[in-house]
DNA sequence: CCAGCCCCCTGTCGGC
DNA sequence: TGCCGACAGGGGGCTG
């Protein structure tokens, strides 16, 4: 452990006297959150903004990550898992409890079992701009600032208006806007706008789908009028202001 | 329950 | 060229 407060829930030498030894069964996704299943414990890994996972030989440090290296976990095959990360914003968890971590997460937008209905009757509960109330990890899991901005632009829907003005076809359109945006990241292995890379290294592609997001003064692919850029709840949010409405 | 603000950090970029 | 502020894929905590 190179930043001790990249742990959540250990200091450092307890994490490392309770992980020692354990084997990897299964990795899985819960919302944000990489999921490692362990012999006697899950361990978490919300990557953030900046953070990067990847395996490399033991002892070579020459990779680009390196040199934000944050925590690294020694293999059975003379190779590590690394953690590193740029801003120090990413967090691993070691816990029993699953639900500990990620207990109130909302549904995940990509099941089977996520309809319509629950994306309505959920949002009805709810109060505020659309926005806002779609990065809530508890309504849905796994929507972020990029997919927010660029499901409501396909469902055609100002990120400013309020749940409770929604009609059925609206909510329709962004509960579809937002597992077609999803579904497209995952295809397109994910947004390198600048940090982001995948376990061997690549950059994704999906950030030259974006139709609006980091688009501010270009076009909108639908109807050429400049993307407009406003901040919503402290967070960069891209338009059209003739298109979404 | 929601909005607005600050904070956690480092790196990059644009303006002067 | 150098400095300074703004901003960045997230999210927790606080106040009002």
């Amino acid at each position: 452990v190179f930043w001790a407060r990249e742990l959540a829930t250990h200091s450092p030498e307890l994490f490392e006297a309770q992980i020692k030894g354990q084997t990897i069964s299964e990795i899985t996704r819960r919302g944000k959150y990489i999921v490692f299943h362990l012999t006697h414990d899950f361990m978490l890994i919300h990557l953030k903004m900046t953070g990067r996972l990847y395996v490399s030989p033991a002892e070579d440090f020459s990779g680009d990550a390196d040199r934000w290296l944050r925590v690294s976990f020694r293999l059975e095959n003379q190779h590590e898992l690394r953690f590193a990360d740029t801003r120090k914003f990413g967090r691993v968890y070691l816990t029993p409890s699953l639900a500990e971590v990620i207990g109130k997460l909302g549904p995940e937008p990509l099941d089977d079992a996520f309809t319509l209905n629950d994306f309505t009757s959920r949002l009805a509960k709810r109060h505020g701009r659309i926005k806002p109330i779609l990065l809530d990890q508890t309504l849905l899991a796994g929507v972020g600032n990029i997919y927010a901005d660029e499901a409501l632009w396909v469902a055609r829907i100002d990120p400013r208006r309020e749940v409770s003005t929604l009609n059925q076809d609206e909510l329709s359109m962004i509960y579809h806007a937002v597992r077609q945006v999803l579904q497209q990241g995952i295809d397109n292995g994910g947004s390198t706008i600048d940090t982001y890379r995948k376990p061997d290294g690549s950059k994704g592609e999906n950030q030259e789908r974006f139709n609006v997001y980091d688009r501010m003064d270009q076009p909108c692919p639908e109807c050429l009028t400049p993307i407009t850029k406003i901040w919503l709840a402290q967070r960069g949010t891209h338009y059209c202001p003739v298109c979404q409405t």
